[in-house]
DNA sequence: CTGAAAGCGCTTACAG
DNA sequence: CTGAAAGCGCTTACAG
């Protein structure tokens, strides 16, 4: 690549130090009380140069480099890539960049990512945590690092967050199957501790009690997220390959779990919604083109994008005054929106 | 957020020269011909205080970066952001990181990335360029500054580039669907004229004067990218909603085009494949989950990433007498695959 | 009104 | 074997 232009370029051509062509450039001329001829005269030849500040430069003096690293399971999983693309709107407002990376669900990958993006000097990351990532998180948090995590959090640790409500989108839903007529409900769910998890499947475990409807070993069951293919084919298989206790309906706690198990469902010809009605948590195209388009609880990237955004900034743009502290922690729940549609339309009980 | 610890923190600590800590960490103690029993000491005490090398500072030395620059049209298209995610892999795999931006299809909002990026000192750009994007291109290239296109190209610009053989692609599905016994095929494609889209419509005009099939103002339809959504539905009113001239079959020139047109299919109950065939470029759960599943034209998203960083990578890392020129371009066309399924199945011809 | 100088955190050629 | 020094491209407090 070409050698580029650098102040100490456009200084050394007009025969200038590099502190005024500096002041000049960052439109501080009033305060170093440049000339307004010398001030055009730098505009001039530095555009004429075609030169390009070097914000490495500035962020090394400044110690601040106007980027957000982002760290999400998989970038590639729609949900995650439409929070990335709020982010990056959002930030360039604010003009700051995004530098992202996925975590596969793995801890260790999750502290290489949070080592990586810390020597890069990024101001703030944004992170969707994996599971046993919570000493990582909270070194952070003693370092004083600004973060906020997205769609999931932890008990133990007094973070920044933005997640929607989770315990209460799946007791909702539960409620809304029973209200359709609705008895034998199962739930689809991830094997892990992570507590938005847990508190989706709390929730329908509470929205079941109360509805004193029975719960068994198959009511409640979970898929690893790295052999989801293999898993849910079993689980579906061991559910609705069965005359008796077969469920009538399913909650589906992603929505890749969903897919896995619609194509399941699919190959078995099974009428929805007569004979199993369906929710599940998050959208996907596919949900809109499964022959009977899924009732679903819709997290709003929009705003769990936007507020994480609204959130960092807060923090690192605010003059410290501000808070006497420094260690106010920012939670936003958002309400989740169960949108419903055929896949669990109204069904006589049958006796 | 606490001050960092430096290198020359740990040169005060053990009352040595920061040059020593720095080839040390660096492990290049041999060539310094430091004393192992120091080299520990500083390795201890780095560890210790729990050093993390400022890379911004590195990069402000080296003038490198290590960092990648990626802008696509939108990483929230299922189609970009998987590349994003097999370009993420291959650049960690070489120690890269990457930062992204959208750029909506909008030669502006490109222009201002590209400057924003190479502000910020990346390395490298891979760019899925917008329309009337050449200029800003060509003016890269003339820097020298290493990037490599990827989805689309330019005519008129010799630079790097991984795309399907889109020309190619699209005359197979049209020869396939005549296959089946489509004769009134209708493509819906982009306006716009980038050459990859360009070649898509060449290909499918091509094989429709080879089998001699009769074209009309209907044959070819083309939608904005901004009001997809609105033109698209328009589009298929006009082609639908008619008994005389009605297109027995469809080639959907990206997934976004065929997901609005399936919607619009979906309203009206058309039958695939008898009343109406069905093949788009890409892929999409959609496709998977419309009633009767699409057969689609395949672009490897996994060797459009790894192809683009591996140019890149060569590019980089090379050492200079490789290439006595510096300027060798290298372009890749990828065979897409067309993967069969049912939505255009063996038809009778009427008469 | 203007410029020399120090410094951000590193690396590395060079002198001893 | 070891360290002082210059330099990467900026910014800015300070002296004149």
């Amino acid at each position: 690549m070409e050698k580029k232009v650098s102040i100490k370029d456009i200084a050394k051509h007009l025969g200038v130090s590099t502190a005024l062509v500096s002041y000049v450039l960052n439109n501080k001329e009033k305060q170093a009380r440049v000339g307004p001829e010398m001030a055009e005269r730098i505009r001039a030849t530095a555009k004429e140069m075609n030169y390009q500040p070097n914000l490495i430069a500035r962020s090394l003096q400044s110690g601040k480099t106007r980027t957000i690293g982002l760290i999400v399971a998989d970038i590639s999983n729609p949900f995650f890539s439409n929070i990335a693309r709020v982010i990056e709107d959002e930030a360039s407002l604010n003009n700051y960049t995004v530098i992202f990376g996925s975590s596969d669900e793995n801890a260790e990958k999750s502290a290489s990512l949070i080592n990586a993006l810390i020597k890069r000097q990024v101001d703030a990351l944004i992170i969707a945590p994996a599971e046993n990532t919570e000493e990582q998180l909270s070194l952070l948090s003693q370092r004083k690092f600004p973060y906020v995590l997205i769609d999931r959090y932890f008990n133990t640790l007094d973070a920044n967050g933005v997640r929607i409500n989770n315990f209460l989108a799946s007791y909702k839903a539960v409620k809304h199957l029973a209200k359709q007529g609705y008895t034998k409900i199962c739930m689809i769910a991830y094997q892990t501790k992570l507590p938005h998890m847990e508190d989706r499947k709390q929730g329908f475990l509470k929205a079941m009690e109360e509805l004193q409807l029975p719960l068994h070993e198959n009511s409640l069951r979970e898929s690893s997220y790295e052999a989801i293919q293999e898993d849910v084919a079993l689980i579906m298989h061991q559910l609705l390959d069965t005359k008796k206790e077969r469920p009538d309906s399913f909650l589906f706690a992603t929505n890749s779990l969903a897919i896995n198990g619609l194509k399941e469902i699919n190959k078995r010809k099974i009428v929805v919604p007569d004979e199993l009605g369906i929710i599940s948590f998050d959208e996907s195209d596919a949900f809109d083109f499964f022959y009977c388009p899924l009732t679903y609880i819709n997290q709003s990237t929009e705003r769990i994008g936007k507020e994480a955004v609204r959130i960092l900034m807060n923090q690192l743009e605010k003059k410290p005054e501000h808070s006497p502290t420094g260690l106010d922690t920012t939670q936003i729940v958002i309400d989740a929106q169960l949108v419903t549609r055929a896949s669990c339309r109204e069904k006589k009980k049958k006796e």
